[in-house]
DNA sequence: GCCCGTTTAGAACGAACGTTTAATTAGATG
DNA sequence: CATCTAATTAAACGTTCGTTCTAAACGGGC
């Protein structure tokens, strides 16, 4: 029944930690059962984590902890390509998008994990955990509202500002409950279609962000 | 102590509920400390709502359903003012926001928890909740999908799911956690300003709309 | 008067919770 | 082999949980 005696505890127990945090929340997750699950007595747990909070700290680092990094690259790599000039809008939004994106799309042992891990994080109200986010989302949120700021000079910053996170809650809404949406759209929309969400929601948005470059004020 | 005795115990229990399930989550709320927030007996809570998961279907029920009516009835009102002529999408946006923009900015002692509320049920995977969820939707979905069609002919019925599910994130996200995105973008986003969301949200989705009818076939 | 829906009080149930402690094992080092 | 450290275990701590039960009070309507 054993299936990858290979991997360590640690990540067992962050798999599992995952998986219960996913499905019944940070509060209903039972360190009682992510152990079982994990195959791995109750203090290890305490022994690697120290409490639950720490748990929880690193299940949410491990997973969107590497996001800044890519957000970063994919900036710097779509630059690389046209140095000097602005990015066009629908890069800037590949950028923003295809990280999570992929993140959700990996096997699917885990998939459905990870994608209600985001729904979990956006509704969790904690001051702890929020800090957390705000501090992993700053630094990227920053660099796309710059590149935003470039290619389209003559839209308002708090317009771009909005539509950026516009931008993030439509990416987390469509990740976290994905058959949900297929059940209620008969599928039509298939949120495990990774490609087809990203064409629809570049389609989407960069229409509105154009829109926003041509009216240079607020009407 | 007492503020409102006139207010009767169900409503207090409800209100109590509210605010533990938006700030604990659904697993965390406790209905010992609900009980003592409304001032009330633990078996009370019993007594009305027979268990814990009638109570939290009676929360949902109660701020989630008249969204329905109110959705369907601004779609007739604005339909009544042009009739016969499809609705322009500004107004199925408007359609669409205003209500839950309305529900998020009642008095300020519930608002809090209202929005949280919006949070917690987004990232709530449990089936009961999301079927209720999926039912109390469904209505307003099917009607507003229409009124686009009607509006956009030309755009693929796929796109336009899409573009709905979309606006209903970025409605969301914007909703639930307003005092960080105040923090994050230094004050110039404000969700607490809805006529400024409303108008923010409009702008920017109405042009990828638009975009929508006019590329008739995916490019 | 009494009845009945409502509310309170108090206690108890078993179960599950987060956390801690002390003892034990396994593996490397000397 | 003895020793030290890291890893793992079983057991227990006290608390809180959802739920149920009984008994008693309250208040308005027939």
């Amino acid at each position: 029944m054993r299936r990858k005696p290979t991997v360590d505890p640690q990540t067992r127990i962050l798999d599992a930690a995952e998986n219960a945090v996913a499905e019944c929340g940070f509060a209903g997750a039972s360190l009682r059962r992510i152990a079982q699950e994990a195959r791995v007595n109750l203090a290890t747990v305490y022994y690697y984590f120290r409490s639950k909070r720490g748990l929880v700290e690193a299940v949410l680092k491990r997973r969107f902890g590497p996001l800044r990094e890519e957000h970063l690259a994919l900036l710097r790599e779509f630059e690389a390509a046209n140095p000097g000039r602005p990015l066009p809008v629908e890069k800037i939004l590949e950028a923003m998008l295809v990280p999570p994106l992929r993140l959700a799309a990996q096997d699917s042992a885990r998939r459905q994990a990870v994608r209600r891990l985001f729904g979990r994080i956006v509704g969790e109200p904690n001051a702890e955990t929020q800090e957390m986010l705000r501090h992993l989302r700053m630094e990227s949120r920053t660099a796309f509202l710059k590149a935003l700021q470039r290619s389209l000079p003559e839209a308002p910053r708090a317009d771009l500002l909005w539509s950026v996170e516009f931008v993030s809650g439509a990416l987390a809404f469509t990740l976290c409950n994905p058959r949900e949406l297929e059940v209620e759209t008969r599928g039509a929309c298939n949120p495990a279609n990774t490609e087809k969400v990203l064409a629809e929601m570049i389609r989407f948005f960069s229409a509105g962000f154009h829109a926003l470059g041509r009216r240079p004020r607020k009407g």
